[in-house]
DNA sequence: GCCTACAATGGGACCGGTTCCATACGAAGG
DNA sequence: CCTTCGTATGGAACCGGTCCCATTGTAGGC
């Protein structure tokens, strides 16, 4: 507890900085006082103060996370690559999770102005134009994952070759009638991931010669309830969807319960894909987009920690791979149930 | 950035103490001096450093949280409320996720050595033994959430009770062969309440005359497949439970899995009972034991805050209420797939 | 009008590290 | 043997706050 470094000194009959010099690692020090030291540290059972030493190192080895929990798995899944790295590194987690629109605003308001973390981290929250001028103006290094704006670093998924993907996937299985579901765009914990998706669709759709009609787009809350009830009007219009295409497997298992209670069979009278690949797709035998969730926090406090360096960072928009993985939930329009082969893609 | 306290007193024309009375709304400052400190706070875009202060006074306004998250939606929840109740109380959230023994070992062993927090709170998690005696012997303030050891603080759910009234509900519909699946002891990340709540439905069922055979007590590590497996097993046994009181909602959705695998009917062939009563609980209709898993947190925190102020903390051990929840996967046994009335508990 | 008491305030000491400068010392070179 | 240089080391200054003590000023009591 109250032991500190100047104790240490005095028992190994040494100065201050000498015991600075050893807790540091540094060169030029005597192997012989290093010993005494190093037995004095002991003797003494002394831990240096992180606070002492922060204050006087002016930094504090801790990185600060922002990231809206409980609304997603994968933001949990991201935070958790965060963290992993982070204590691989040394750094301590200082966790902000934001669920309302006052917690947001309280958290990148004030947030800045504390000078109490070297690095800021975002998962999944793509901060309004005015929190990034705040965040940029107090220079405080800063990554996103799954979150976009031009100026700063950030770790993605192709967002729009996810949609691609899945698109491609049901329209070549034959569908020609086909229907999104995703988030609602215009709220404060706004995703954008969502939106980006549904370009890859459109895009894709287009080039098939297929419509999306408004009615066949459905954004609402994220959410599991949410999705099956966009589900159900889309299957009850006079004429259905044969292959929904989410913007997440929660969303794709509001779906398949819609469909269940409306009688259909998945996927003989209908396809339905997922996004995200979590433990809950491979339970249902969902086929969706799987992309590195855990590794995306990974790589957001490597780039960071290079920052923090005072390295440059590369390019700000890292992009990180996806595939498709092909499970039950997919297969030809019109009731072919056949048995499901992969598909050559 | 390097506006510093002295900066302020300068340009306020007063001495240093005089702005320290200020920032902490001290009494016995003159009305027309706080307002000229004020007036070259703000002047000055002046911020406190938390370092500092910290340094100064010995404290450091930060929580340590050690939780085991991946492994449990209802680890999550829990945390969710310490870092709500944390930020509330202008406390920071310092997060150790333990995933792995090693992790776990390495985060016990260092970690009461460190003078960074003020207090820890551990979610899930029952210390072992050396572990409680360095937290006791660091004298760090400490409150287990959903964990147990006799000396320290703690907020539970009440596992026995819980146990107890999954297993009355399931005897209460007529039921006379149950079978248990929970967790697996004997692992790093063994969590204590998969036992205690084995220790419930045991009560009842040998009040009620029902023995528990070994072949109807399954354990293994916490996950949906691991439970759909344990499942599988005791359904193909000669004779079968009817009826199957988990540990928690995830394995019971597991047992769902296997249910359906092997074409039976829930609940006409089979009753399944789950436990924390997740979102999933409600989406799967599932009865399940309700407990208050945010609140846990919150009052986590409400306690640790108190033993920071060095107010007596009461009782050792807080229980939180809980309740049974009936939904559609427990019936009569025997295929008396009669529609359900909620039963009089 | 003088003494006392208390409110308001300035500023030094301190929290516990790191850094840097000055010094001491020993070895190598002439 | 003396100079020179580099290594090892002690310790003051500093990081930016808080706390406490000493000092000043003024209102109230006599």
């Amino acid at each position: 507890m109250g032991v500190t470094i100047g104790d240490v000194a005095r028992l190994a009959g040494v100065g201050r900085g000498t015991v600075s010099r050893v807790l540091n690692d540094r060169a030029n020090v005597d192997p012989a006082t290093r010993a005494r030291v190093l037995a004095a540290i002991k003797e003494l059972d002394f831990v240096p103060s992180q606070t002492a030493r922060r204050l006087s190192l002016r930094r504090t080895q801790t990185v600060a996370v922002i990231v809206p929990f409980l609304s997603r798995p994968s933001a949990i899944e991201r935070f958790r690559g965060v963290e992993h790295a982070l204590a691989a590194a040394g750094y301590d987690a200082l966790v902000f999770n934001i669920e309302t629109a006052e917690r947001r605003e309280a958290v990148f308001l004030e947030f800045p102005r504390r000078e109490r973390v070297d690095g800021l981290i975002i998962v999944s929250l793509s901060p309004h134009p005015f929190e990034i001028e705040r965040i940029v103006r107090s220079r405080l290094p800063t990554v996103l994952v799954d979150a976009h704006h031009r100026s700063l670093p950030r770790v993605v998924g192709n967002d729009v070759m996810g949609g691609r993907l899945a698109a491609q996937h049901v329209i070549g299985l034959g569908h020609r009638r086909l229907a999104f579901l995703g988030d609602y765009a215009r709220t404060a914990l706004a995703f954008t991931s969502s939106r980006l998706r549904l370009t890859g669709v459109r895009s894709v759709a287009k080039a098939a010669g297929i419509r999306l009609p408004p009615s066949l787009v459905g954004t609402g809350e994220h959410s599991r309830r949410r999705a099956a009830e966009l589900a159900t009007r889309m299957l009850s219009l006079p004429v259905p969807p044969t292959a929904i295409v989410c913007a997440s497997d929660t969303q794709a298992a509001g779906v398949l319960e819609a469909a269940d209670h409306l009688g259909l069979r998945v996927p003989a009278d209908l396809s339905v894909t997922g996004y995200d690949d979590l433990e809950l797709a491979d339970h249902l035998g969902l086929t969706t987009i799987h992309q590195p969730l855990f590794e995306s926090g990974v790589r957001a406090v490597e780039r960071l920690l290079r920052l923090l360096d005072g390295v440059p960072a590369g390019p700000l928009r890292e992009v990180q791979d996806i595939s498709l993985v092909v499970r039950r939930s997919t297969a030809p329009p019109g009731g072919l149930a056949l048995k499901q082969e992969p598909a050559a893609s």
